[in-house]
DNA sequence: CGTCCAGTTGACTATAGTCAAACACCGTGG
DNA sequence: CCACGGTGTTTGACTATAGTCAACTGGACG
């Protein structure tokens, strides 16, 4: 198994952070940026496949994703497991952590990432001091549930091959704003288990629902990973009317 | 259709409340009791049946549940239905309008419910004064996600069995805390096509997964209701560990 | 008495899962 | 150099699960 590779030598000030500066994020006072650069307490660097937190632990701290692909997932005790969303820069992990104690959720990486660190124990001194972050923190977490709404959708009232259109144009359009800009590949790093595991389908099945989709040139399947030809015809498939991904807080 | 009867005739001041009263909630403090009973516009009183929020529209309120069941719903344009969650007493709805504008989801009521009214626009104010409370939102939030992240691996890994075991206990659960307590009777009151709209499953095939459970001898059905007979007998089946219901905010 | 709604049932079809066998690719280590 | 195992993907044959169609029950209500 891989591990996370520590690294706390504060790399970037969130003056200078990229995604600071991405147009997509709104943009921080004076005061709050200031209180952000003492609120962090570092960065991490974890490899791909590593696990970032696990079902059933506590994380003393919360993170954002500067860089790179994670996904969040729940098994059942007999091993079935399901994805649950996947994790883009600009995302907060661990949230639920401070609600509940222990995560009920795991998080692994897609590929290698970069984590913005902060202490758990002093959110609260957040919601003091800037309440306009607190309420940031909402708006993340309510857009977090939005996503989650239109997934169980998909679960529960589309077709396999609807779920699976929808679900790479989803990541599609949201690696669009953050990952894509910044990269010169435009690949979902994605295996097809993983698409099985989020779309609550078997592997073969899934695999079978793919090639249609290839077969239509809507996508195409590179060992590992999959690259978005026609989003719109994905989006048409899926009767799925794209993100409205305005912009939005960051933390 | 039904229609929602105004009664801003502010019934209950919120020392009152039943829901305050009520040990699963924390209590306010004499600071944050007085800017609730200031933030309260009102009480609105809501049919069975009725829509109390619609998807794709706005609305200049929020409400919490005081008594009363209802659930928030997402439809396909062909008219597919996916019931995303239930309500219950404390639970808050619409704050995905504040992030998002316009409701991405739809909202009835299943029983004739009240609602405690809350303008939107001045969400913000009780960020700033009470850190506290904005917290508290944010925490209702990362509640309600936690609840979708269930359901999504029920809908995704969970046979139809198990999935209808999981509902029914998860139901019988919530409303053991909020519903049950100050009600005489303790069923759940919902029909086989809220089930099957719920878990992803035709009406024929949720009625014969239904028929399985109550010849278990786990639910007994009554027209329109389920009442729990074997709560244990549920989760076992489900494969799922209940709520960790500790004591939680309250708006 | 007829209508509507919720629930029930059986026959048949469609969708998705399971099992099994391969292939391609990419490292490793002999 | 090549054999080896591992992962990711592909395919076909067969089975299981769930959906569709259709008919029918029973109760509530005007």
């Amino acid at each position: 198994m891989n591990q996370i590779l520590p690294k706390n030598d504060r790399r970037v000030g969130c003056r200078e952070c990229p995604l600071n500066l991405n147009p997509c994020f709104r943009s921080f006072t004076a005061e709050e940026l200031a209180f952000m650069e003492d609120f962090k307490t570092g960065e991490i660097l974890v490899g791909a496949g590593s696990t970032i937190l696990s079902e059933g632990h506590l994380s003393p701290n919360l993170y954002t994703v500067l860089s790179g692909w994670a996904f969040r997932y729940k098994t059942l005790e007999d091993g079935r497991r399901q994805v649950l969303n996947y994790l883009l820069p600009g995302d907060l992990i661990g949230l639920q952590g401070t609600v509940m104690g222990e995560m009920e959720h795991s998080v692994e990486a897609l590929t290698s990432i970069t984590l913005c660190v902060f202490p758990r124990d002093r959110l609260m001194e957040l919601y003091a001091k800037h309440p306009t972050l607190g309420f940031d923190v909402t708006w993340l977490s309510s857009r977090e549930e939005r996503m989650l709404d239109e997934h169980l959708l998909s679960l529960g009232r589309r077709s396999a091959l609807e779920r699976a259109a929808y679900l790479l144009a989803f990541l599609h359009a949201r690696a669009g704003t953050t990952i894509y800009p910044s990269n010169s590949t435009n690949y979902i790093p994605i295996t097809q288990t993983h698409v099985a595991d989020t779309l609550g389908l078997s592997i073969v099945h899934t695999n079978k629902t793919i090639k249609r989709l290839m077969e239509r040139g809507a996508i195409r399947w590179l060992g590992g990973a999959c690259e978005v030809l026609d989003a719109e015809k994905l989006s048409k498939i899926a009767g799925w009317h794209g993100l409205d991904e305005r912009v939005r807080p960051l933390l």
